[in-house]
DNA sequence: CCTTTGTTTCAAGAATATTTGAAACGTACA
DNA sequence: TGTACGTTTCAAATATTCTTGAAACAAAGG
């Protein structure tokens, strides 16, 4: 991950809304919400969610999958994980007080 | 580090200029870097990399001391740690595939 | 086909964030 | 006390993001 996808992904992530996304799709682990579930889980009409949905999407942070009707939303483990790699490693320099805090 | 506090967090590394503020930070070490000096380093303007230094200082990210006639600022590891700490354990629930990219 | 369900897209407006340049502030030192 | 230096603060202009509600789109089943 390079520092402008890094900006993005943090972007992403500051907004009320889509960091309890992130969350819920965390705890609702392999078999995903769909965007219904999702726009009840923060209390969002379904057309904020969607657009919270698509911006957290762009940055690679969740995947989605139709089933039937249904948009069926995955956290993207990966990208969450690239992101505290790049926070340790480029941004602190592996900073021992910062990888720390993993332990 | 609770929700709000980590969505605030987020925020303020979400802007390339205050990105690199704090890994220019992160590189000059506990010397820290002058206003003025930062302001070089990221192509800002002195208000510009003014305003920007309060985002990251409101957020806790860095800290400033005056020297002389100079405002001294540096990173606050603590504060990145913490947010490293609330991706991994709050946000991803302790997920074994993030963790081990601390590793 | 027509209707229902689930979701996205779009345009408009509202709210926030950012940039800019000027002015003010604090410190040092002649 | 006056001047220079380093920085912040402020107001205004600009840019970006977010919300809302209506309309469009996609899939399923009568």
């Amino acid at each position: 991950m390079n520092e402008t996808a890094a900006v993005e992904t943090f972007q992403a992530l500051a907004h009320g809304d889509r960091l309890a996304v992130v969350r819920a799709l965390v705890q609702a682990g392999p078999d995903g919400l769909s965007a219904g579930e999702i726009a009840t889980a923060v209390e969002a009409s379904p057309s904020r969610a969607s657009f919270h949905l698509s911006v957290l999407a762009e940055a690679g942070l969740v995947a989605s999958e139709r089933q039937a009707r249904r948009l069926i939303y995955r956290v993207q483990f990966e990208r969450l994980g690239a992101l505290v790699s790049y926070l340790i490693e480029d941004c602190c320099r592996g900073s021992e007080q910062v990888r720390a805090c993993c332990r």
